[in-house]
DNA sequence: CTACAATTGTGAAGCTTTTCACAAGCTAGG
DNA sequence: CCTAGCTTGTGAAAAGCTTCACAATTGTAG
């Protein structure tokens, strides 16, 4: 394994890995890198390159295995086991993301719901009671959470994730438009719909500048 | 205006106008390049270089006016006008979406509901009726749409493309975890939580690789 | 009016990521 | 076994992005 892989490198796996599962189910056996390269809307050469970073998994003259690939990106991808996901806040998008199936289905299972609102805790969400994060700590251990999901609005960021760092979880998916501070050894991945539509608008507006 | 800003620049631009709203709301007159670096998690050089690209901002030896960079980084971003958004399948993501407050305060209105399955076609989601697929360009026309959030199945994802790219709309904003493909001059942003959480448990598969 | 401290804007250097280009390896067909 | 046709894996070149470092500018204090 590498020293230094880039975010970008990662999220193409990620983005081939899903190719691969349609091209299995449509019954391909093997694929070129050329073909991965159209559908994933890259070129052939960053593709070979991506994979070469961990190894050597094709064949000259005939490309990928699509089965094989799969599972060996997989593998990469820490993908060979089930995570175990704590779900901070249900509001309006921490209940969307419970009844989400794309997570089990990815192998990510949802196993504890927590919120600071009093008025929520109690509340049953598919087969989960919210639970209040003053219990926090004790959830973590029981369950064996591994990765927590924030999605609380910003005024209730720096409480979350005081709990959440305290408890020593070390993955977090944030959903709230705050950067979050962590601790050394934790890994922040952020999903900010707001950014992208500010980059969306700047290109369109890019675009409508001369006559 | 430059020839090419990179993704990154448009990525920390936004960031940036987000601390200075909470800078201004916290009633500060001033910052330097130097505590938004500190408060975005990046360097003061980087801080400079971005805002460089579209002009010169600050006053040497003082910072910029919090109020002022807000404004231009605003204008920059296409935020001193609203953009009209239509909303394309209102499943659990995009009914959360629908009743996400964040969009309008930021300056996206949510003009118009679609969704394929008839079934869902005539529903009401705060003062908006859903509408089938086949009104799109109608709708698009009629309601001055700009911008498209698809929020639909991947296997719907075709369907949808093409109405959406027919209709002439420029900017997508996409939550399928599929690559779309789009004619020139389109341009599209993914949302993809999948991807996110892929390169967290890589990190996290990582972190725990040597004893 | 001068000296000083702060902070910007920006070429140039340094680093990272992507693209190029080609030898090496594999299969099929004769 | 040998040739032809593909396709990988990978150094090297090119392109892109970030950091460095410093002259230029501004305000303040004496």
């Amino acid at each position: 394994m590498p020293r230094k892989i880039s975010e970008s490198s990662i999220r193409r796996l990620s983005l081939y890995l899903r190719i691969l599962e349609r091209l299995e189910r449509g019954g391909h056996r093997t694929v070129s890198s050329e073909q991965l390269a159209v559908r994933g809307d890259t070129t052939a050469a960053q593709v070979r390159k991506d994979l070469s970073l961990f190894g050597s998994f094709g064949k000259r003259g005939l490309g990928y295995e699509v089965a094989e690939l799969g599972q060996r990106i997989r593998k990469i991808l820490g993908l060979d086991q089930r995570w175990r996901v704590a779900l901070v806040g249900v509001g309006r998008i921490g209940s969307a993301l419970v009844e989400y199936k794309g997570f089990s289905e990815r192998g990510y299972d949802i196993v504890a719901l927590l919120d600071i609102d009093s008025s929520k805790v109690g509340q049953r969400w598919s087969d989960l009671t919210v639970r209040d994060i003053s219990e926090f700590d004790q959830i973590v251990q029981g369950e064996r959470v591994q990765i927590v999901i924030v999605a609380v609005p910003s005024e209730a960021v720096p409480e979350v994730m005081d709990r959440v760092t305290g408890a020593g979880v070390r993955g977090i998916l944030n959903f709230a438009p705050t950067p979050l501070r962590v601790p050394e050894g934790v890994t922040v991945k952020d999903v900010n719909m707001v950014m992208e539509l500010e980059a969306l608008s700047f290109a369109l507006s890019q675009g409508n500048e001369s006559g």
